[in-house]
Parts: C-alpha cells; structure tokens; sequence
DNA sequence: TATTCATAG
C-alpha cells in the first residue's frame, strides 16, 4: 500500500525541525518505546524535563498507531491529555508545526470554550477535565485509538479520576492503549497500580544545578528570602533570580522591600527588576515576567508563587530560593470545611523548584531549610489533589460514568471514607442520587453542567421558580473568582464602587447587580476599570454563561425571568438558590454569632461581604478558613423558606439541640397553623 | 471586624 504522506512535499523547515528533533533525548529510545508499545496495552513512560517527551511521544504513537482508514468509518485518534489548557493549546501548536499541518487540521486541541479540531484531526491534545467531559457522554471513549497521559505525576483531581475510570475501560477495549507520562514519578506505585506495565525511562536535559542548604533552621522564612535575595545580588554573577513564596500579600511585601534595600545600597550594586508574579495578577503584568533585560540591565527578580513551579517555566534564571512552604487546599469532610494553609513541600516539589534554576545554563538553589530537614521531614510527593479536595461533583462525575460501587472503586489513592460518605449524603439531599446511590434523572441532568452541585441543583429548579436567566447569571459570576478589583492605594475608592453594586438582601444579588451594570454598559472595558470591576473575569463570567445557556438548551431548560418591578422578584431568586444551598445555612445566634447549620461551626461573615446588617439566616457559598472560619458569598433568606422548600433536611427529629433547632420548631408550628 | 495557592469543566 501506498501511503500517502510520502508524496506530500514537505517545507524545508519541515526538514530544519526534523533534524533539531531527533537530537531530542526521547529520539534514542523510539524503537525501543514503539516495540513495548505494541506488545503492551499500557506503558508507562518517565522522562525528565527538556526529555521533549510531550512533543515527540505523540507523533510517535500516531506513525505507528494512526488510523490510516480512507473514510469509510470514523478514523480512531490519539488523545494526550494536559492539566492546563495554555499547555494543552501551545504544545499542539507546536506540534502542528513540526509536522508541517494547520492547526486543528491533522493535529489538533479541545478544552473548555474552544474545540480546534475538525474530522481530519488524528492528534488530539485536550486537558484531562475535557477528556473527562468527553467520557461521560462516550463512556468507552470509542473515538480514540490511544490515549495519553501527560503530567501524570502532577495528580490532578481529574488525571486521578482518568487512572482508575481508563483501567476498567480498558478491560473493554482489547484495542485501546493508553501511554502514562510523568517526570519523576513514584514509579513502582504507578508499576503496581497499572498492572506491572512495563516502564521506560528517558533522561532529561537539564543543566546541573548546585543544591545548597543552610546550617541552622531559620525563624523567619520570608526574612530570610529577602537576606538571601540581598546576597545574591551583591556577590554572585549575572543571572535571574526566582524566590517561591506562598501569597499575593506576602509576595507584594517581599517585593517593595527588596526594592528598598536595594536602593539603601545605593551604587555600590547594579540595578534591579523586581517583579511580583501570582495568578491573580493581570496577564499584562504577568508578562513582564518575559521582557527581555531593560536597557539598564537590571538582574531580574521574580517573586513567585507556586505558578512559577509547573506552569510558568521563565528561561534564564539562574538563582532559585526556596524556603520551603506553599500555601495549599486542605478539606474537613467532617465539618465541610476548606482551608488554605501555608504547609512544608515535598521532596518533589524541591526538585521540581531547583529545576528552575538549570533551564539555560549551570545555576544555584538556595534551600532555606536544611539539609537534614529536607532528608527527614518533607515528604517524598505532594498530597494528591484528591485528598485535599471536597468530591461531591467528582461523585457525581462517576456516578455519571457508570461507576456504581464507590467504595471499591481502584483509585490510585483512596480517598477518606468520610469524604466520599459526605459527598454522597449530599448529592442524595439534593436528590441527584436515590436512596440507594443510584443517579436520578435530576441527577444526569445535574452533572451536564460544568458547575458544583449545589449550583447545578439550583440551575436545574430555577424554571420553577420562573427566574433560570438570573440563576445562570449568578452561577457563571460564581465560577470565576472574586471580580472586584482592590488596588493598593485605591482601597477605599474600590470599596465605595463596590458598594454602589451592593444589594441589601446579599452578595450572590450584588454578583448579579454586577453583571447587569456589565451588560448594560455594553461589556465595555473603561467602564469596568471606573468601577474597580476586573474586565478579563466579568468577559469570563459571560462565556462561561453563554456555555451554561448552551447545555440549557440542550436538556430544555427554559429561560425566564419574572417581572422585575414585581415584589416577589428577588425573593424568587433567592428561594432558587436557597433549592440548591439549603445545606450551606447559618443561624444567627443571641450570642451575636453565626452557627452553621447542623455541622454547628462557629463562623464569621467575610470581611468582603456587602451585607450592612445580619439576617437571622443565610446562606453561603463557601465556608473558608483563612485568618478565622468565615462564610463567604452570603444571601440572607427566611427561616420560612427552609421549612417549605428543604423540610427533607430541616428534619427535627435528626438535627442537633441548638438554637437553629427551637426556631425550627416555631416555624413547623407557624406552618401548620 | 478585617480579605484568595494552583487548576479544570
């Protein structure tokens, strides 16, 4: 047979390419890895950083692997999965290149908002979430011959899912393989998890980075960063420097102060760029990170979060500090509580920092911790994602996904029994599970919706309530993160716009008020900036609505809204929502305090809230803990409500002695007069 | 009475 690609002329730098990728450290084990490949179903593959596993391991698997069918069925394609949708678009662009095909051609990217693929495309890089989506409505995931997963030892919540899901899959399909690719990895817990897949290794090209660790522990973390910035700058030679801290405060702090004890030093050291880098931050600054040396030619100093860890790689830096801490997620099941706490890395992740500091020649780490501390009290890999995380929408994900029997579902590290018993009671309360764990037809519908379940519950009821285009407003506003803008220096100019957005019944009707000025004043971006409003997240919110109306129409939703000079506007809204957060209730208390309902946490509101004064019930979003257990995101409602809408729950005779309780029983009694 | 690590759908 002929095959038609060798007629195709390629471009001379078709060629160019070629011959720089086959001196790619992956290239000496190709044979040796598409031999495994066809004898095995999986293989696990560990390469290292600049091993150029991601580029080239894919059009490996697709020359000996790809569907070479002339259309009569569907040709089969080789997915490779990413945890971040940049690298899942940037590698495929790269990738197109190489192969000398238009981009969402032959190859091609899918993630959330934006599918770059067509019926041509053979290689597909997606993120492990839309692979995800993309099984629940192709539970065998027919379409593809092999499937790839990249970055596996990141472990996120949904490539965790894919292990366990992928296993059972391919029990039912002799001809699917799929590929496991990681950097440095636990590699007999990935061995035995798969099986006794057989592993290769692939070295990685990196230049050598000396370790270097301080004598005594130190007290002050970030003191001791800045020292350590001030060092470098005055005694070592040329070269970037990257410091990890845990925050945006604290990242701003660290910043001006460097800039200040720099210039204490007047001339007797250069100049330098200080530069603050952390998620929230505008794209444009976060750019700056990229700018080639100004022309004073200032060392640049980039004061980083764990962004700078895997998703932000920044060439040229030489000098990494590394005190140890990253602030992290951590979740109660017990009392559904999140908390982000500044914690001790792991060895992993110490690597994987130090790794910063080789990418364009030999450099240096500073480890302000010491070296027996790192040998005896970090351990080896960071939590995965899953053990840290609330699972209700993940249960739901599985349930979806035809996974019945939780308990004994093959995850690679199970989660808390607690967690799972406590996702599962609350998808049953909202009555997306039956009694016996099994899905309803409320619950298949819920799990359309790239939301949490309490969203997606009050999505789902709000036709009812004859409010679903508010509703899907305040869901979208919900699902992008805070977007009032609170600049230093402008603080209180910030608070009284804000306050001009304030609704008096609570925060999910300010969000709404927010989006409603947004859309009234045309999306425009002046107007945004007048109003300290973040025009990138509110321009979010509207696509992530626009996604949201889509599956509405899709499982036929209807769109309505009440009349808005009608009383009962806003109270339809809020009885919605309170259809979907009637387990996120808090009783104001004689004390002056709020008791959560139930789980009985004492909590305050957040300091963010709107609310001027304190309704004697709300409901929240989330329960966080930061400085102190707040509740944020707040509407106020009626105890009325709870009993009409939620009676299920708000069941006296399972429901803790405590004020909460004899208000309840006023209003059963209220109620059956 | 005092405020948000990262990421995905």
């Amino acid at each position: 047979m002929v095959n038609e690609s060798e007629f195709r002329t390629h471009s001379q730098r078709y060629y160019e390419i070629l011959e720089k990728r086959k001196t790619l450290p992956v290239w000496q084990q190709k044979e040796e890895f598409l031999r495994v490949l066809s004898a095995n179903q999986t293989v696990i593959l560990v390469g290292e950083t600049g091993s150029g596993k991601t580029t080239q391991i894919p059009q490996f698997v697709l020359e000996a692997f790809g569907d070479n069918n002339k259309g009569i069925t569907k040709k089969k394609m080789i997915a490779c999965t990413q945890p971040r949708r940049v690298a899942a678009i940037s590698v495929s662009k790269r990738v197109a290149e190489e192969m000398d095909v238009k981009i969402g051609e032959e190859v091609g990217y899918t993630i959330r908002f934006e599918d770059c693929s067509s019926s041509k495309t053979v290689l597909k890089y997606l993120t492990d979430g839309m692979l995800l989506r993309e099984a629940m409505a192709d539970p065998l995931l027919e379409r593809y011959r092999v499937i790839i997963l990249d970055e596996a030892h990141e472990r996120t919540l949904a490539t965790d899912v894919l292990f366990g899901f992928l296993k059972e899959v391919l029990k039912n399909r002799a001809d699917l393989k799929l590929v496991v690719m990681s950097a440095t990895l636990e590699a007999e817990k990935f061995q035995s998890y798969f099986s006794g897949s057989p592993l290769i290794n692939v070295p990685g090209r990196l230049h050598p980075v000396e370790i270097l660790y301080l004598e005594k522990p130190q007290k002050d973390y970030l003191e001791s960063a800045i020292q350590t910035v001030l060092q470098i700058h005055i005694c070592e030679p040329p070269g970037d420097v990257l410091v990890f801290l845990t925050g945006e405060e604290e990242i701003e702090d660290a910043c001006s102060r460097i800039r200040r004890e720099i210039q204490n030093l007047g001339s007797q050291v250069g100049p330098v760029n200080v530069l603050p880098l952390y998620s929230t931050l505008p794209p444009a600054m976060q750019q700056k990170i990229f700018d080639p040396p100004d022309e004073a030619g200032g060392r640049k100093i980039v004061v980083s979060t764990n962004i700078a860890e895997t998703s932000l790689t920044i060439d040229g830096i030489v000098y990494v500090i590394d005190p140890g801490f990253v602030k992290q997620k951590v979740y109660n099941p017990r009392v559904r509580l999140e908390s982000l706490l500044v914690s001790p890395i792991s060895k992993a992740s110490a690597n994987q920092r130090a790794g910063r500091a080789g990418r364009t020649r030999p450099g240096k780490c500073f480890r302000l911790y010491t070296n027996k501390s790192f040998d005896e009290l970090l351990q080896p890999q960071t939590y995965p994602e899953i053990l840290r995380s609330n699972l209700s929408n993940t249960v739901l994900t599985l349930k979806k996904l035809g996974v019945d029997d939780l308990v004994h579902f093959d995850f690679m590290d199970p989660p808390a029994p607690e967690t799972l018993m406590r996702a599962l009671e609350m998808l049953n309360y909202l009555g997306a599970l039956d009694d016996d764990g099994n899905l309803t037809k409320l619950g298949e519908i819920m799990s359309e919706f790239p939301l949490d379940p309490q969203m997606s519950k009050m999505l789902v009821v709000s036709p009812e309530f004859g409010c679903s285009n508010e509703i899907v407003s305040i869901c979208a506003m919900l699902s992008v993160p805070n977007c009032f803008v609170r600049p230093r220096g402008a603080r209180e100019a910030a608070d009284e716009a804000k306050a001009r957005f304030a609704h008096i019944d609570g925060d999910h009707l300010t969000l709404l008020n927010v989006y409603h000025a947004y859309k009234n004043n045309d999306e425009d971006s002046s107007w945004c900036y007048q109003n300290f409003v973040n025009h990138r997240l509110m321009k979010a919110a509207d696509s992530i609505r626009q996604q949201l109306v889509r599956t509405m129409a899709r499982v036929q939703l209807r769109l309505c809204s009440n009349d808005f000079s009608s009383r009962d506007y806003y109270i339809n809204i809020r009885k919605a929502m309170l259809a979907g957060n009637f387990m996120q209730v808090a009783h104001l208390e004689r004390s002056g305090h709020y008791l959560t309902v139930k789980d009985n946490q004492m909590v305050q509101l957040h300091p963010s809230t709107g609310l001027d004064h304190k309704p004697t019930w709300v409901i929240y979003n989330e329960y966080v803990l930061t400085t102190s257990k707040f509740i944020r995101t707040i509407t106020g409602i009626r105890g009325e409500w709870l009993v009409d809408l939620a009676a299920h729950y708000y069941d006296l005779d399972n429901f803790p002695e405590c004020e909460a309780r004899q208000a309840l029983q006023k209003l059963y009694k209220k109620q059956r007069q």
